[in-house]
This record gives C-alpha cells, structure tokens and sequence, in this order.
DNA sequence: GAGTGGTCTAGACCACGGG
DNA sequence: CCGTGGTCTAGACCACTCG
C-alpha cells in the first residue's frame, strides 16, 4: 500500500533533490493519483503537508508549484521558567519584588488596547534558579479581562504561572531582542559590567481582550533560545 | 453544511472557553460526529488541526485529552537579509571582508560533522541597509556537501543568497541569544560603547550531511525578531 | 468556461495500546 | 480483547480563478 506519509516523502524528495525546482509546476493531482495508484484525496492530503510546511502553494485552476523560498521559519518553545528550571536540577523560587494598581505607561496601554486613565496591576518580581537570578519579570495585567487578579499577591505563585493555569489557551504575541539592562535591571539579575540581557516581550489575547503584557529578561551570557524547524514532518 | 472548520472552531471554542479544561477528556469521534451531523472523518479532520496546534493529544483507546500546557511555542520568520532591507525601502549591499580556506575550531567542526583536519570555507561578510551595517554574517561552509562553493567567490551574492539559490530546501536549526561583541565586532557593526549584538545562529542540513553553520549578528538597539502564534489556524 | 484544488460522504479495514 | 483513532476508497459536488 502506499499511504499519504510515502506519497508526501517521495513528493519531498523530489523537491529536496532538485527534480522539482521552485518555480515548477508539479502535476495536478488527478495524474498524481494514477502514477501512485491511489485516489485523489489521498493525493490531497499528502500535499497539504507540503503546502504546512511552506513547501508548495497551489491556488485551483493554476495547479501546484513549488515555492521560492524567501523566509526561513524557526518554531522556538519557550518553557514556563518553573518547568524549565526544575528540569535543569536546580531549585526554582518566585521573588515578588513588587505589585501595585497604577495607570500604564503609554506604550503598555496601547498594547492592552486600555482607555487613558484605566489602571491596571504591575508585577515585578524575580525567577531564581537555586536562588541565583534567571529571570527578571516585569508585566502588566489587564484587569479589565482578568478582574480576578487584582486579588492575587502572587506572593508564591508567579503571575506568569498564575496565569497559565487560569487562562491556559490564550494567543501570543512574542518579540525577541537583545538590551542593554538598566540600572535596577542590572543588580536584580546579578549582571556583569558588559552584559547584555535577552528580552522576551509577549502580549496574551483572549480573543479580542488583552490580557497582559509581560517583558522577561535573562542575562545575555548562559541564556539561548533553541528552535525546531518546521519543514521535519510528522512521521 | 457543518464543514471541518466550523467543527474545529467549535471544538477550540470549547477549549478556549475552559468547557472542557486542560486533562479532561472529550467525547470520541462517533459521538461528535453524530451531534454534529457529519461523517467521522469530517470530525478527524477538525482534530488533525487542534493536534497540530498542540491543544489536545490523542492516543487510541485512550480518546482525545485537551493538553496541559508547559510551554509556549512561538514561530519565528527569519526574513533573508537582502529581502528584510529592501522591504524597508534601503539599499541593500553585501561587502565581502574575508575568504579563506581554514581548518574550522572545534565548536564548527563538530556542527559540521567534519574530519579534525578537513578544511572548510569561511567567509566574513557585512549586508549593509542604505550604506550602514545591519549584519554580520560569519559563516563556515561545508564543501564536502556543497563542492561547487570552493570557486565562489562571494563579491556581489552573499553565501546566504548563494546557498539559498542552489539549496533551497535544507533543514535548519536555529538558536537566538543576546552577546556582548568583540573588538572587530563592535567596528565593523559600527556599535555604541555599551550596545549588544542580537545573535542568530544557523546549522544548516542536507539530509543528513551539514551544508553550513553561519553566526549572523545585528546591533542590538533596533532589531528585533517578532512571531506568530502558532494557534492561529487557517482559515 | 473549464481546469484544478477543496471538501464531504458512506463505508471499510487496520493499528495501536489501555484495561 | 476491543475501543478508539488513523487512514483509504470511490464517487461526488463545489469553489475558485485563470485564461
């Protein structure tokens, strides 16, 4: 028998080897479905892989054609820090360093879509893995979404964590940079003189509602985002 | 019609909503199927993109669980540097500072998967955005699987551009990192004292031979790499 | 208009793996 | 063992969109 996965790898090696340049049009899946002696859908299923992972485009009438490749694509996972931190060995340990209802500053209440004067709750606090600092988190929380949190302390649970489990599926937003650490910043993450801080800003949806906007810093040296590529296909 | 989409965003929907919250365990294809009034397969199709999506796991016997979230995948487009500049109506020109023959240091001979006296081609190169530097690309190639670059000489095409065209569909891993530049760095970047470098770098595959290993570092005041949320399904 | 992909059905067989 | 998901078929209708 030859499945969807065979026809999807035979497709692939004949992209990956250059039989197939970007640019070709490949054949349509009707003649596909003869040479392998399947039926269309399963034709159509092997490809939609291919169409996943950037590989081909196909628009109707205009057939399949492999695509001229001007992006790469990384997928990153960015573990919640607890899980990350146990799984290195080491003890993890919420700081909250601070918690107030203040009215954000512009760039923040633009982010959380909030109305001038609206106050939200401002967390800072400190991640540590065997009580050395890891991560500096400095978020905002859109009470507006999430009115629960404005009786969270958060004295044990971090806000990221306290979130996650109450809003587990929210949509993301991520940005990835590279900073130099202010004043505070710098002895709160044990920086040394020249080094730099990996920043992560993400901004949560819940639907249309922001719910928070949090930037996460690391020290430069010893922090690294790893990522899969998106074109290695379910087996 | 109830088509695969509308039952996918049912079924999100649901998830979303905390009907049916991380652990629990939803009903069996046959059962939504017959609430839905469609056909199983119809129903299989919704779940394909809510696994691939990574909100439920499914194992047979054991149905389908809405997934406990440990972390956040985020997915990054790394734009080709040339495309990246003239997007942003500069100029793009690449500079090419160095090209030579070299027994790699370790860390790249063991990414490339290379013989400890096996040569391999480096190339130093600046992709400058309207005359000022936006990249460093530090790149060592692997010319037992890309023979052909031995004559190159990389003037006007960047090795990046260069190996893109030629091998369009490698697989790639990526990590991203903040660092602190060194001497040559900090010139050629033309940084600020204190400035960081936003570092990506890339290992490229063909198959299961490595083609190249390239550190490709930007001021850090001014780039930034943005995602996507890989919960956004298609439409 | 007509070619190509997009999707659905009804039914079937298979494969995995939990109980 | 047997429930559940994984996949395939044969056929059909539909929806885009190019020419």
């Amino acid at each position: 028998m030859r499945s969807y996965k065979d026809i999807r790898a035979i497709l692939l090696e004949r992209i990956t080897s250059g039989a197939w340049p970007p640019g070709e049009r490949i054949p349509d899946e009707v003649d596909l479905a003869r040479e392998f002696g399947c039926t269309r859908p399963t034709v159509s299923r092997a490809m939609r892989g291919l169409v996943e992972a950037g590989l081909v485009e196909r628009r109707r009438k205009a057939g399949t054609r492999v695509v001229r490749r001007d992006a790469r694509e990384a997928v990153v996972a960015i573990p919640v820090v607890r899980a990350e931190i146990e799984r290195r060995g080491s003890r993890y340990r919420f700081l909250c360093l601070r918690r107030r209802l203040a009215a954000p500053p512009a760039p923040i209440r633009a982010a959380l879509g909030l109305d001038p004067r609206r106050r939200a709750l401002h967390v800072l606090g400190l991640h540590l893995a065997d009580e050395r600092p890891w991560q500096l988190e400095d978020r905002w929380i859109n009470l507006q979404t999430v009115p629960a949190a404005r009786h969270e302390r958060f004295d044990d649970v971090s806000p990221n964590e306290w979130l996650l489990a109450r809003i587990p599926y929210s949509r993301a937003e991520h940005a990835f940079s590279a900073g130099t650490p202010g004043e505070e910043e710098r002895e709160l993450l044990a920086l040394a003189p020249d080094e730099p801080v990996f920043v992560i800003e993400r901004t949560t949806w819940l639907g249309a509602d922001a719910v928070t906007r949090a930037r996460l810093s690391h020290p430069g040296h010893a922090f690294r985002l790893t990522s899969r590529d998106p074109l290695a296909l379910p087996a």
